[in-house]
DNA sequence: TTGCAAATGTGAGGATTACTCATATTTTCA
DNA sequence: TGAAAATATGAGTAATCCTCACATTTGCAA
């Protein structure tokens, strides 16, 4: 991840473009903003977020605020890229030299335990993507963050069953990765117990559909 | 389903209860308003739908709609009870008389077309259950929905496999469930190919966990 | 150093919109 | 028939997103 937030206004719904912040010190407030919107989105949710309190608790005026993030939507759509680009290196190096069905069951076991344990802790990240299916911005990113994350799966697949059709290896990689997020989602929406069969039951199933075809 | 509309405000999350309509004038009023509601939202989607056309529309004052519907979301809820009352009906009668691995596998495939057919044409229902995660008298009654539906398809598991354990039927009917209502999320949002084959590899999936154990 | 253009900072105020409430009208029914 | 309950109305209130005209700071060429 950079150093440089770039504040990466969502790509045509959002209203218009601003600038992005050259000086050392408009960086740092840009990340005082999203420092603070995070705080805040933990305490309320990004929907009872104003922005008055953004500003006030980044130390900054409202003015400065939109000086950086077209809108509202986008400085949440900020915090949702950064969480991708990390979960993306992590999932990446995860499945990076997976060679056998041993080696995908065990890591992959492990990226849903990590993921599930992500949604329990982090409040922020719950309310991001909870939006997602209503903002058609947030929701482009998850589709994209969701197909390159597939990706990786897919290329396992080949590896493990060189003979199969690759389409239906993507579909079923892609198939099986949003299932996940489905049911972690799920998960978390439950109580604990509940929530820990769930999730067992998903890992068995989404490993015999990519281990058995 | 019955014919009083009743506005059925949202537990808990809405604000304050209203009246219910008792004559046959703000009944029929009340049907104007929902009318007039699921027209915008199918052209502008809920988000974008403004009390003030829905009144116009209905040709009612802003203050009817406010006399029925505590707020905004709960015209939203309104219309999404509905929904889920006519397919639960639905579903019900589908599965109650499976009695065999067979059965079974032709009514869940017949169901989950239905489900992703009535999705594509529908953009209400799209609407409404896209909001579904940021809303949270929304997602509760879409959780108690899915619970119910689930019900339908533990007892069939329950009558094919007498001797499992019934607390790992229901966790799998649940998940199954849940699993379904995204993959037609999915699907409707990438395009008809490969909406189709997302799924029709669900559906393997998934009737495989379901006949398998 | 100086001076100027670009970048950045500010917050009062415009614009939108969900929702309220005092008041008027209609219906029910004893 | 008349009064109480139900229903209808829409101007007004409050909350909040976002703009914009103007002030300040920074980078940098002369």
């Amino acid at each position: 991840m950079e150093d440089t937030a770039a504040p990466a206004s969502a790509p045509e719904q959002v209203a218009s473009p601003r600038r992005a912040p050259t000086q050392q010190r408009s960086r740092e407030r840009v990340e005082r903003m999203l420092a603070a919107a995070s705080a805040l989105i933990a305490q309320q949710g990004s929907d009872a977020m104003r922005m008055g309190e953004v500003a006030e608790r980044a130390g900054v005026s409202i003015g400065s605020l939109y000086q950086f993030f077209p809108d509202k939507r986008a400085i949440v759509w900020a915090l949702a890229e950064r969480y991708t680009a990390e979960s993306q290196a992590c999932i990446s190096s995860a499945l990076k030299d997976v060679s056998d069905a041993e080696g995908l069951r065990q890591a992959f076991s492990e990226l849903v335990d990590i993921y599930y344990r992500l949604f329990l802790a982090e409040p922020v990240m719950r309310d991001i993507w909870s939006g997602t299916q209503a903002d058609k911005a947030l929701r482009q990113l998850e589709l994209a963050d969701s197909r390159a994350n597939a990706e990786f799966l897919t290329a396992v697949l080949k590896r493990l069953q060189p003979g199969a059709d690759p389409v239906a290896l993507e579909t079923t990689a892609f198939l099986v990765w949003q299932m996940g997020e489905a049911a972690v989602r799920l998960a978390i929406s439950v109580d604990r117990q509940e929530g820990d069969r769930l999730v067992a039951a998903y890992k068995r199933m989404a490993l015999r559909e990519l281990l058995e075809g």
